[in-house]
DNA sequence: CGCTATTTTGACAGCCGTCAATGAACGTGG
DNA sequence: CCACGTTCATTGACGGCTGTCAAAATAGCG
């Protein structure tokens, strides 16, 4: 191991560890150089729930990488209705594209306290041309993120209340499962009814409804930062 | 020019002369390469309206760029409710990510008689990855479908009937301003309400009465295949 | 233990969906 | 150039899913 990556590793976790770093930007690659990744690394950064991470067409010139915690990318319109874009799990990017030319049309900010890994991005740009499968890694992480987008447009603009709130609940369980948490029924949940609303186009009111009525059903059950689904079959049917 | 650029060039609209190509997928870049554009180009295909150009999970080892003509990415649900998921105009791209692994999970749809220049997948990747500023060129892109996405995902998800059609109208008519059509008022304007819908989460009805409104306010005037904007502030105040 | 944020509840309204019938426009062929 | 079928737009009545508002209750937090 090198020498930076030691001292990168003295206080905070090393990449080659990292639960997360199949999710990360460089998911896609074969054989991930951690060490290279490591030295990139400038910073872990922490943060406090509902703190702006980026504020709307703010230039940035760093790239994140959410190592722990939950934040959401979103937009405001100036009459204060709030359209929330995705949510970020661990694993996920902040900062795209990295040769930017353009600002970042929408700001984001941490749900719950958060943990960032910073790089530079030029410095990552640059790292990340350098590598033989960058190319396809890249593009690979983009048609998540085109593809994530869509389902969210279906969700918005063919679904009910009922099938977009499964929709959601089902789209961060695989994506938990996916990250660190087990595949098991209950998982972390730290959204209020108005972030659901926001991200689903519904209001905090009528989300507490259709929730409301799921446990009724026995669907599913919930406490205040924590979802247990009771049962999958009814979730998934509702959704085609 | 090479041989086989002239034999392309024969029948065919050339590369350098075309009038979409600052749209295209390599609307990036600084000095873009008509003659490897032209050589990399198989052929210019012809499609009538309504019909597929393709269908949801096939896999398709070529690349289109939409030369002429409008066509539609979708999704059907199962019970046969349609979300548009964007409007592809001359200078769209079909069939990206280029290195696909995955297949794209959305089905196009020719909206009017379409003219597609056809590459071959693989080729157009190794030629790309070959070119000095094919890497922005591409995050560039893929930074325009993600914006244009949340573009919709905000409209929908936040928006009246009204505002969305007014912000549809807008971009529609931006993007035709571009592409080759002067920045005047009168636009070609081929959707039909069932598309408009489809595209906004409305219904056709709604559509209509929505439209309807906005011409007897004196905002837009249309005609089955022709819109023109009457008052262009009016619809802009609608969006924040 | 007081303050704040969040959830819940209930009544009511409205935007938009649904349905069906009518009519207009289009495209095609004779 | 007209006839005819198909596609599309319009209209009106009605209904409901979801929004709005406000108040009360609850939970979280320093």
């Amino acid at each position: 191991m090198s020498r930076s990556a030691e001292v990168d590793a003295g206080a905070q976790p090393s990449c080659s560890g990292c639960g997360v770093r199949s999710l990360a930007i460089y998911g896609g690659m074969a054989s991930p150089d951690f060490q290279g990744i490591a030295r990139l690394r400038r910073d872990v950064r922490h943060l406090k729930a509902k703190r702006i991470i980026h504020r709307e067409r703010e230039t940035l010139d760093t790239v994140y990488t959410l190592l722990k915690g939950w934040a959401f990318r979103f937009r405001l319109l100036d009459d204060g209705r709030r359209q929330i874009l995705s949510f970020l799990l661990p694993g996920s990017s902040i900062g795209m594209p990295l040769h930017a030319s353009t600002r970042m049309h929408f700001s984001v900010q941490a749900l719950t306290d958060v943990s960032l890994c910073v790089f530079d991005r030029a410095e990552l740009a640059g790292y990340w041309a350098s590598t033989a499968s960058g190319w396809s890694s890249l593009e690979a992480c983009y048609a998540r993120l085109c593809g994530a987008g869509d389902e969210r447009l279906i969700d918005i603009g063919r679904r009910s209340a009922r099938e977009r709130v499964a929709s959601l609940i089902l789209d961060l369980r695989r994506r938990l499962a996916g990250a660190n948490e087990r595949a098991n029924e209950t998982l972390h949940f730290p959204l209020r009814r108005q972030h659901i609303a926001d991200a689903l186009g519904l209001t905090p009111v009528h989300v507490g409804r259709v929730l409301r009525q799921f446990a009724v059903d026995g669907v599913i059950s919930y406490d205040r930062d924590a979802l247990t689904v009771l049962d999958l079959k009814a979730l998934s049917d509702l959704l085609r």
